[in-house]
DNA sequence: GGTTGCATGTAAAACGTTACATGATTTT
DNA sequence: AAAATCATGTAACGTTTTACATGCAACC
């Protein structure tokens, strides 16, 4: 049957207790996001496909005049995520467009690669105070508290290593300037 | 025109010298490819839009019977490669299956993490023998020297968090287990 | 009465990988 | 003579994003 990660995504979520599709977005948006990100456009058509294959199963759960379908895993699906559990990982893979700008920086010279090394620097800070927010106020706990902590501290690892690249490309062209 | 960064992984290959589609993906293969990858079929169409956007210009230079074509950067696309270090990068992504399973480890027990974080470890480390051997064969410099020493650190960091956490997670259990 | 949030879904486009097809040259 | 490397390309497939369409409910 072949299941993508992200339907592994979807599966462990409702491993925690069912939930509509717009609940599963609302989460994966707090949590999986900064590893595995999901749209409407996956969830919903994968719900369906888990539905036929009899991983999930899903009930008509309107709220007044709203319309609401809540999945909830099979003993299947269950068996299907636990399986998946016990497998080595096969997806690892980075996009990283401000690595690729300090990659080609010579174009620009040193002020094009200070200009990445900051601009990335930047980035990773907002991703730590987003984290950071999602750690206070949404409480979470076990093992997706241990991902939320990796999430930060790399984050913040990435943040000390643009600022201390900074550091060393400027030393080193200011002495170039010096000797010139 | 609106580029993609791929697009700009081949300016920026052809900013440094002419070269042919396949030696372009070689090099990809030991250097970008760590965080932004790209294969033969994005290559080979991309240097024909950019050659018909007047980016880059393409020559046959047959290298005896067999077929080869070079590609060089023109003014235009030196333009185009400089102003795209001129603004910030949009796109961060990871895909991280072994965080994936570790965020929903609690389906198969403490092992089910464990075993997550062993196998996500060994990951970065058969990455960092790569990046290694790499620094030692290839001789890069420059930013692409600074961009792989990032490589390096940062997979050698994300070992040793695995490492780290498994311990604290043993711990937890053994604990667990003794106060039962 | 307007904005925000809950809720579902699809269609088109963009992006990317894999496998295949072809053939020359170089190395073992 | 076989295997590896150089070299170009495409077609099929799968994944992912974006934009759109729809409508109820709650709050201000």
């Amino acid at each position: 049957m072949e299941l993508s990660p992200t339907a592994y995504v979807i599966l462990g979520m409702l491993a925690w207790r069912p939930m509509s599709g717009y609940e599963i977005k609302a989460l994966v948006d707090k949590s999986t996001r900064f590893f595995w990100a999901a749209s409407y456009g996956q969830i919903y058509p994968e719900l369906r496909r888990l539905a036929e294959a009899g991983l999930i199963e899903g009930k008509a759960s309107p709220q007044g005049g709203r319309q609401r379908n809540v999945y909830r895993l099979t003993r299947a699906g269950q068996r299907e995520l636990e399986a998946w559990l016990g497998v080595d990982a096969g997806v690892f893979e980075t996009r990283d467009e401000g690595l690729l700008k300090l990659f080609f920086a010579e174009a620009g010279g040193t002020e094009a690669a200070i200009l990445a090394l900051d601009s990335k620097r930047r980035e990773h800070e907002r991703t730590v105070a987003r984290l950071e927010e999602i750690e206070a106020t949404g409480k979470p706990e076990g093992f997706a508290l241990h991902v939320l902590r990796y999430g930060i501290e790399c984050n913040r690892w990435q943040a000390q290593w643009c600022k201390r690249t900074m550091r060393e490309l400027e030393t080193e062209d200011s002495n170039l300037r010096r000797t010139a």
